[in-house]
DNA sequence: GTCTATATTCAGATAGAC
DNA sequence: GTCTATCTGAATATAGAC
């Protein structure tokens, strides 16, 4: 027990310092050396619980990749109209960046850097889920008079665009826009309600 | 002659070799022996060119992030109408994209791995250009009551978000939606109109 | 399980001949 | 300018004592 304890706690340390730096620096940029600092341990120590580091790498990819789209099916199969539904979603979606916000940019360059990686993992599982409600939500919008008629796929692009390229984007728009940390979020969380209204708006018959 | 068009034509090869590699696998993921092969030259023969990997990549990068926002300023000063002015962004810019499908994901990687080379850089003079003529463009267009109040800023983010998520996050979009390479080019082509009118129709009045 | 010390591998960089 | 051979340092990984 004592024993178990420890080493759960351990391991949960060294993955709390893995997460941290590969999510900033990536596969090739991260260093064992600093997740052995991070999570005040020493190098030898993470080859015990982890045989080397694809394998590290490996377990935060997956459990980053799957916070991705977090129980969106869940929110598809609600009882919310389908304005709500694109609320809640662009709400939630914009809300878990910003507590995550290296997410997407890791996922994404990861996946783009190593494209079989992502088959390997969760997301063939995932794709039936909330992507093919989605896409039946919007074509029952479009057939019901109530949305302008527009191919599901760039409606759900445009959506997550506006949803996570700001904050993959974060250090470009400071430069080119001049605005600062402080302002910065007070804009994201704007859009938590705007980005929706901007979709809506659009799409609205 | 002979001689500088020999040393001009490795620096090409070079260069070109580079960007490729660099734009791919990012600062950390290059590796010279890579850019070598590409190149075919040997190793020894880079750091005769380039002194060493940093130089090399801050040369790319520099031409590379230069590349980013073409021309706009000129755009913006022609004699378009607002959302002519926004098509022709819009079109243009995917273009752009289409054809350095890596360059926004690269340039926006790097920028958040080593946030200082972006000032280090080009951006800080860009950044007066054509950002702030937008800006200008956008409230004269609400003042005049064309469109509806938006915050500029907001109105740009979204423009570039659809305009360069979609190439970003490519590979995790053909797994979620199960498209194949022929089905996204169509769809990216088509993004050069839709886009454009996907934003008038939610700021027309 | 944890540590120190060490081995191994790999990549960036240089020396020196041509 | 170009090459082969080599050096150096860094980073991953392992051996082996406790």
């Amino acid at each position: 027990m004592a024993k178990s304890k420890k080493d759960n706690n351990t391991e949960q340390q060294i993955l709390n310092a893995a997460r941290q730096v590969f999510l900033e620096k990536g596969l090739s940029g991260a260093r064992m050396q600093d997740i052995a600092d991070k999570a005040e341990i020493n190098k030898a120590m993470l080859h015990y619980y982890f045989k080397n580091k694809e394998l590290l790498f490996e377990t935060i990819f997956q459990e980053t990749a799957g916070k991705l789209f977090p129980h969106f099916d869940k929110l598809m199969d609600s009882d919310l109209n389908f304005f709500d539904k694109i609320r809640s979603i662009v709400s939630s979606y914009i809300e878990m960046v910003s507590q995550n916000p290296y997410l997407p940019l890791f996922v994404i360059s990861e996946l783009n850097k190593n494209p079989e990686i992502g088959l390997k993992h969760f997301f063939e599982k995932q794709r039936p889920g909330f992507v093919k409600k989605f896409k039946e939500s919007i074509e029952e919008s479009i057939n019901s008079g109530l949305i302008l008629p527009i191919n599901p796929i760039h409606l759900i692009i445009n959506m997550f665009s506006m949803c996570a390229f700001p904050f993959m984007a974060k250090p470009m728009l400071k430069i080119i826009t001049g605005i600062e940390e402080e302002q910065f979020n007070i804009l994201m969380e704007q859009r938590k309600v705007l980005v929706a209204e901007f979709i809506i708006n659009s799409i609205k018959k």
